[in-house]
DNA sequence: TCGTTTTATGAACAAACGTTCATGTAATCT
DNA sequence: AGATTACATGAACGTTTGTTCATAAAACGA
C-alpha cells in the first residue's frame, strides 16, 4: 500500500466504491463504513455528495482537454496527432482508470449546471478530435468517410479500457502498456482485416 | 403516435425514462407522473421496480443471443460471420435503442442472483464473438493480434450507436441504416487509414 | 505544556423512497 | 343486464437517504 494521508485514502476508497456500486446506489454511509468510521465523519472530508462528484468528474476532464491542446497546437501531421491522442488516453487510464470509468457511466448524475458545463467540456473534446480527422481525410491520410462517424467510433473504441484496468480479475492488467498501445493503434488505423 | 395498449404504453415510456435519467434515479413517482397517474397504479403494471428492469434487460439479451447463435451455426467464413453480426447489431440498435442503452448502462443495477445470470449471458455473448475472431485469424482473415484485446475493441466500436438513435437532436438518426453499416464495416475491417 | 487543527461521534431531521391495501370507477365481455 | 376485468386513487407504512450540529478525543506544532 502506498502511504497516504486520510484525506487522500478518503478520495481514494469513495472513488473505487463509486465506480463499484454507482453513485446514487453509494450511500455516504457506505463511504464511512469502508473507512472504519460514521456517518458524520464523512463531511469533514467533503462538502456534499454532489461537490464529490464534481471533483472527480472535472479534475479528469480538464486534465484531457489539457493534454488535447498541447497535441492540437502541435505541427504534427494529422495521423501523427491521432496517435498522440491514443497514447495519451493508454497513459491516462492506465493512471486513473477509476476517474475514467466515473467520466464515462455518471456524468449524468451531475446537477445543472454542473452537468451542462461538463457535457460542454466533452463536447469541446469531441470536437477537437474531429477536427484533427477532417484535417487528415483533407490530407488524404485518413479514408473519405463520414467525419461525425468516424469521431464517435474512433473514441468508442478507446473508450473501453478502463475495464481492463479496473478489473483486479483481470491478469492482464499489467500488460506492457505500450504494446497495448500499439495493438489500439494498429486497430484504429488498419482494422481487423488483413491488407 | 402509434396506437398501443395502456400496457404497451407503460413500458415504452418507463424505458424512456430510465434511458434517460439513469435506473436509481427515476422513481415510481417519475413513471407515474409521466403517464399522468398516481404511484399506485404503477404496480398495476409491474410488480416492483426490479421486475421492471430485468424484464427489459433479460429480453433484449436473449434477442441477442439467439440471433449471434444462428450465425454461429451457419457455414459462413468468420469475416462473413462478423458481418453478420454488425449487420444484427445495427437493426437492433435501430429498433430498440433504449433496451441497447440500458444494457450498457444499467446492469449493474440489477440484484443477485439476477445481476450474475445477466453477466454469465454477456460472457456467452463475447465468447462467441471471441471465438469467430481466433478463427478468423487461424484462417488468415484477419491479421495477428490479442484475442481479448480484438474482441472487445471489435464490440466497443460497436457500442457507441445507441446515442445516435435515442438522441432526439440527432438530425442523422434517420440516415439510411445500409450506409451507417457500411461505414462501421469498413471501420472494423480496414480502420481509419488509407491502404 | 498549551493551543490549534484534525479526526471522530451520537442524535436527530426532513425528505424521498418502494410498496401495500382497501376502495372506487371505467371498459369490456357474455 | 350483470359480471368480470382493466385502470385508477388516497392514505399510510417502514426504510433509507443526505445533511446538520454540538461535542469530544487525538494528533500535532509551538
Amino acid at each position: 500500500m502506498a502511504k497516504s494521508t486520510k484525506k487522500e485514502r478518503f478520495f481514494e476508497e469513495s472513488l473505487k466504491l463509486i465506480h463499484q456500486k454507482g453513485y446514487k446506489a453509494t450511500t455516504m454511509r457506505d463511504i464511512a463504513e469502508k473507512l472504519n468510521f460514521k456517518v458524520a465523519n464523512v463531511y469533514n472530508y467533503i462538502d456534499s455528495k454532489q461537490a464529490l462528484l464534481e471533483t472527480y468528474l472535472f479534475d479528469i476532464s480538464n486534465e484531457f482537454l489539457d493534454s488535447i491542446e498541447l497535441i492540437m497546437e502541435s505541427t504534427y501531421a494529422p495521423d501523427e496527432k491521432l496517435r498522440f491522442i491514443i497514447s495519451v488516453h493508454i497513459q491516462m487510464i492506465s493512471k486513473k482508470p477509476y476517474e475514467l470509468s466515473l467520466l464515462v457511466n455518471e456524468w449524468r448524475n451531475l446537477e445543472e449546471p454542473k452537468r451542462g458545463e461538463l457535457i460542454y467540456l466533452k463536447k469541446k473534446y469531441n470536437k477537437k478530435v474531429r477536427d484533427i480527422i477532417i484535417d487528415g481525410m483533407e490530407q488524404g491520410k485518413f479514408r473519405v468517410m463520414d467525419p461525425d462517424f468516424a469521431t464517435l467510433t474512433f473514441l468508442s473504441s478507446l473508450r473501453w479500457l478502463y475495464d481492463k484496468y479496473t478489473d483486479a480479475n483481470d491478469k492482464n492488467a499489467n500488460d506492457n502498456r505500450i504494446e497495448i498501445e500499439k495493438q489500439l493503434t494498429d486497430f484504429i488505423f488498419m482494422g481487423l482485416g488483413k491488407h
